[in-house]
DNA sequence: TATAATTGTGAAAACGTTTAACCATTAAGG
DNA sequence: CCTTAATGGTTAAACGTTTTCACAATTATA
């Protein structure tokens, strides 16, 4: 039955003093040298017991854990943790690890007090996906100084932000729909999530530009999930004047869609299309594939991981309010086809050099 | 700029030593009494300051973190996720907040010391999925004396776990398609995963038995994700003798399958039956939605955690080695339909009391 | 009234590190 | 030969709690 092994056995063991040991172990303070026998000593003592600065006491000392969190807000939401992965890749690479809180779209205030508590343990925390109301965490972590950035979180000036221009995907989508063809296209989409709050309202002021066609109805609010999203392509399919193209939100609900059109007997694309927004794994293996608004993950995730070391290295430089847009592309798939009857009008006037064509 | 506070303000502003405040603060010792007047002044006081105890310290001091953590093996596994939630949920009801670690399916060496070390921030674990090779892990965990269990894992030893009762499932599924009329049915899985495995082989021994026709090429491996999937369902259609009915190890690998028939024409369930395992979100959302075994994600989760709990409150109780099985279920939804041409043949003998019909 | 039990509190010793300050010893410079 | 600088190391003071032990002051018991 080993007790729990200290610096200071292994100090004895080698025959030196506790600070020895430390210094030779974590070797972070360069201006004080350390003989190589001293060194090899120290080393083989503590290897023979096992030894593991206990991460309690060191914390205490040097307040910092060496943990960085990350809050998702949805773990069911798979852009969420594409993006999520990235993230933890990229850490990997310089050696920190990430742990994960899921939010679970619950910002109760018992909900938020419980991760703020959590958040205490982190050096640094991302916050992943749009919380709303979530003031009262980022004050907390305010007060207690630690490093936080946000992704994905639709445009924020409380915190450093790392998002998508939703802008130019919205555009994109709608171009590529109307060099198409199309006119009557629809709009799916949670208008509770900020990122996506704003592709509905781009999508609405882009409509309006451009003389596409917006009948009541074609503007629907649905969840994040498939089968809100069915739910709602059902209406659409029902309205007197059913649209010919349904611009979705997310992937997501892009896939909640086609499951309904299949269900429903209409086809996808060759009687309505369909496009999704984020990107995610399953756009290229459900049927039919779904071309989409692509985010690059990995650029985002790094991003913010860059932007948080930013700010643990120089606490007080004033990158506060930096805010990070990244590039969307278009992602031609088979969900989307020519109208069979196109009609007339100009094109939306978008450079389509960033048009790029997979699978 | 405010300096942290400490319990020595507190206690200075309330005119009460250090250790009162604590007392007042924790109450976890019944026997030591306080008088309602202190008590009220300390806790004015500590409103005052916003008084929070500095959690490395405690924990150096209490050899505890009230952190508890779960190791998850595969963040794009919905099932897992599915149990991961309710765990949090159930979590939650006992006041404790669970955060994630993300194995990301790889076990490398370097992987495993990164979670290694985060558990040692923990409490308790609990490991979700199998990981296959984790033995590492765990006897780091053992040495450092904490709870310990795993879910979803496969059948193990050395680890108190839940799990389901594979074998029951499997006799499920194939009995239904059985009594469809189906004898040819092919079977599709990773065979790295424990669990799945256990699946695995359960079909074979099944189908060995029951007289089915298990022609070569009918098991095929296939990683647990969609595009994989599509490869294998693709393999199985070109069969000189194609199956009529195919079984998937996971709904994940049915849902890709099931993706890909409709890309190449082939029509299910008409032309061919196909069931899940695990019975995820989108098994009812996929067209056709998805006959598939049930596993009760909310019943494995509770009794994990309460397993976790039992081995904190009494670390020396042998249930080191208790086993949990929790009962599937069958959910019988669109995807399988009664052979055109249905084969004679006795059922197989199993008591169907448990199948349940859902959308 | 003397003694024992009870109640509420404070002083101080952990917990296991890290690190600032200090001290030998040896090497180099004039 | 004395001073300075460099090298390699030690001592001891934090870090902010929790908790044991001791100790008054009060109340109950003999």
């Amino acid at each position: 039955m080993s007790r729990k092994v200290t610096i200071a056995q292994v100090a004895k063991e080698a025959g030196v003093s506790i600070a020895t040991v430390s210094r030779v172990l974590n070797q972070r303070d360069g201006s004080i040298k350390i003989s190589a026998e001293t060194s090899a000593l120290v080393h083989a003592a503590a290897d023979q017991f096992g030894y593991q600065a206990d991460p309690f006491a060191s914390a205490l000392r040097t307040r910092r854990s060496g943990l960085f969190g990350t809050i998702i807000r949805d773990l069911c939401d798979p852009f969420l943790i594409k993006v999520f992965i990235e993230m933890q890749r990229a850490a990997r690479e310089v050696g920190i690890e990430l742990l994960l809180g899921n939010a679970n779209c619950d910002i109760s205030v018992a909900g938020r007090q419980a991760k703020i508590m959590n958040s205490l343990w982190f050096d640094g925390l991302i916050l992943l996906g749009d919380m709303p109301g979530d003031l009262n965490l980022i004050q907390q972590v305010r007060k207690n100084k630690k490093a936080c950035v946000a992704a994905v979180s639709g445009t924020r000036h409380d915190l450093p932000s790392v998002n998508l221009d939703e802008k130019v995907g919205v555009l994109l989508a709608l171009n590529y729909l109307y060099a198409l063809g199309h006119r009557r296209i629809a709009c799916l989409g949670d208008p509770n999530l900020l990122g996506i709050r704003e592709r509905l309202s781009a999508f609405q002021e882009y409509a309006g530009q451009n003389g596409l066609i917006l009948e009541d109805g074609y503007m629907e609010a649905c969840h994040n999930d498939q089968r809100s999203a069915a739910v709602s392509a059902a209406h659409l399919m029902q309205l007197p004047n059913p649209p010919t193209a349904i611009f979705c939100g997310t992937d997501l609900i892009a896939i909640g869609v086609i499951n309904q059109l299949n269900r429903s007997g209409v086809k996808v694309p060759d009687d309505v299309s369909v496009t999704g927004f984020d990107d995610i794994e399953e756009a290229s293996t459900v049927f039919p594939s779904l071309t989409t608004i692509s985010q690059r993950a990995d650029k985002i995730a790094q991003q913010a991981l860059d932007l948080l070391l930013k700010m643990i290295e120089s606490p007080d430089s004033p990158i506060e309010q930096e805010t990070i847009l990244v590039m969307p592309e278009l992602v031609i798939r088979e969900s989307c086809s020519p109208l069979k009857q196109p009609a007339a009008g100009p094109l939306l006037g978008l450079n389509t050099q960033n048009w790029q064509v997979s699978l």
